[in-house]
DNA sequence: ATGGGGACATAAACTGGATTTATGAGCAAC
DNA sequence: GTTGCTCATAAATCCAGTTTATGTCCCCAT
């Protein structure tokens, strides 16, 4: 009956060239044709799709004579497959950004936030319209994007505060929710009615620290007043503690979907503050972006 | 100036080993801690986040003889880490439920859609609660899993259909929207106002198979009419098609949150029909889930 | 100041898994 | 039947990650 113990997941799941694997083999119904495709030969394949399958315990392929079907439990595991290999693109795309390059094509600068969740995506989708686009990637406060930018070290930025920095023009690509969020277990999870603004503004939250974007937000929303229960230097701190049930917390409805929807966190309607807020990209003032950052661009607002 | 033109991102992406012992080096502050933790030794640990960092062309942990803390670049690798280790944790407890077991304490029946893209976080929170009970999983149509439920060969199902299966007691646990996507490049796309019921019914389009949960949903709010451009047989095909520009089809927003927010699919707005479905939790009349079932349907409904 | 402890780095030997090469066998179409 | 696709098997090779065994640096307490 015992289980492994173990805690890291590593030796449970297939390496990311093993699913890659599995997906080319779903895609093209051939086992021989997804080994040409990834530069491997037939056999290591083959063995690397049966060590999968002894692995998982499940029979994930049909294979005949004629060519390669998923059975159902393997289409179901492609699915789920699928997921981590769009992950692992996406912290491809983020990585190749960051080592910048004296020959980038394209040098964006951008808040945390957008470099976290959107950028990734963004750099993906530009990847796959234009593959020879060398982009690198600055992330920093809207102070620093500014600076980069003003500085011509940079040819466009993402922010997400209130106002523009000085010197910039922008575009709004796209608004940005605040949400009240707790543990499913805290009071306010079960309350029927939404909190106002005033029990908001003095419950002790649990905060980034003041000048981040979050903040700033809040702040201004309820009159500078938001208290802080603990304060915290990223949000990822931040959601962890409030998983933890340490009490509330307002965050960028980017930054918790997931934690939303798998239940580890419950959104708390709030009436009186409407906490939006846009997220532009900029330029210096005068120069338009052309060429790669117009691409971009383009990108981001559908 | 070349790049590395293969295919494969594995080798450009560190393993699912790596990822994880760099959250756990975030975590922890410690490269020895971290190692700890993951059952390995300190050297190993040393020169694994070592070859990360050669791999990635980054410096990701500044070393310091009483602990490691991330570079800026590295907290911006680890978040985008995270979410790859999150969606393998994901494809863990999926697997892990694949194989059904004798010894399973909770059998589960779910449909596809609800089996691809909601179950493995429902198992995964499962688990974090109660780590001991094991799942198996069994996904099919809503025949299917009414089937196993009678045969006493399943303690809990999910399905999505218009109607409840005869013979079983339902809860509506959420709601589904299916919606018309299409390419950004569809003429669809540009449009300014919404299509309406109409002429949705009379053009062709990108369906799966007549029988499927979507299709029938379709259908019915159409009349009867949906004409089909191609038939494909699994969401995936139909996605593939649909982002290549073959035309517009209707599918779960379940199905399309990751292409719509990287705008690979365009939401087209539709006037005159409610593409509305419960996703429903059902067991046999009467057998009110107990034990590890009603852990995993509060799980569902917040 | 001095010794202990924690944290990371380096070097060398080991180990195991994945890969390639080479070959065999089943099925279909011409 | 022969050609050409498919996948499977066997043996040799190769490499990457690991462990063991040290060494260095720094802080803190004595």
């Amino acid at each position: 009956m015992g289980e492994q113990r173990e805690g890291s997941i590593a030796h449970r799941v297939p390496d990311l060239g093993a699913l890659e694997l599995l997906l080319a083999v779903a895609r093209l119904g051939s086992l021989g044709g997804a080994a040409r495709e990834l530069g491997i030969t037939q056999p290591a394949a083959s063995s690397r799709i049966r060590s999968m399958e002894r692995q998982l315990g499940v029979a994930l392929v049909d294979r005949s004579p004629r060519g390669s079907t998923l059975t159902d439990a393997g289409a179901l595991v492609t699915d789920w497959a699928r997921r981590v290999v769009e992950a692992a693109a996406a912290f491809d795309a983020g990585a190749q950004a960051l080592r910048h390059r004296r020959d980038s094509r394209l040098r964006v600068a951008a808040s945390m936030t957008i470099a976290e969740y959107l950028l990734p995506g963004w750099l993906l989708a530009l990847r796959s319209q234009r593959p020879d686009t060398a982009v690198s990637l600055l992330a920093g406060n809207s102070t620093t994007v500014a600076e980069r930018l003003l500085a011509d070290e940079a040819d466009l930025g993402f922010v997400e505060g209130l106002s523009v920095p000085a010197g910039l023009d922008s575009t709004v690509i796209a608004h940005d929710h605040l949400i009240v969020v707790t543990a499913p277990t805290h009071p306010w999870a079960r309350r029927q009615r939404p909190v106002p603004a005033a029990e908001l503004a003095t419950t002790p939250l649990i905060l980034r620290e003041k000048g981040s974007g979050t903040r700033q937000v809040l702040d201004a929303a309820l009159g500078g007043l938001a208290r802080p229960l603990i304060e915290l230097s990223s949000t990822t701190a931040v959601k962890a503690s409030v998983v933890s049930g340490a009490g509330p917390a307002v965050l960028s409805e980017l930054a918790v979907g997931e934690e939303l929807s798998m239940r580890r966190l419950v959104r708390i309607p709030v009436e009186g503050v409407t906490l939006a807020r846009d997220l532009r990209a900029v330029w210096p003032t005068g120069h338009r972006p052309t060429g790669p950052a117009r691409e971009l661009l383009s990108l981001t607002r559908g």
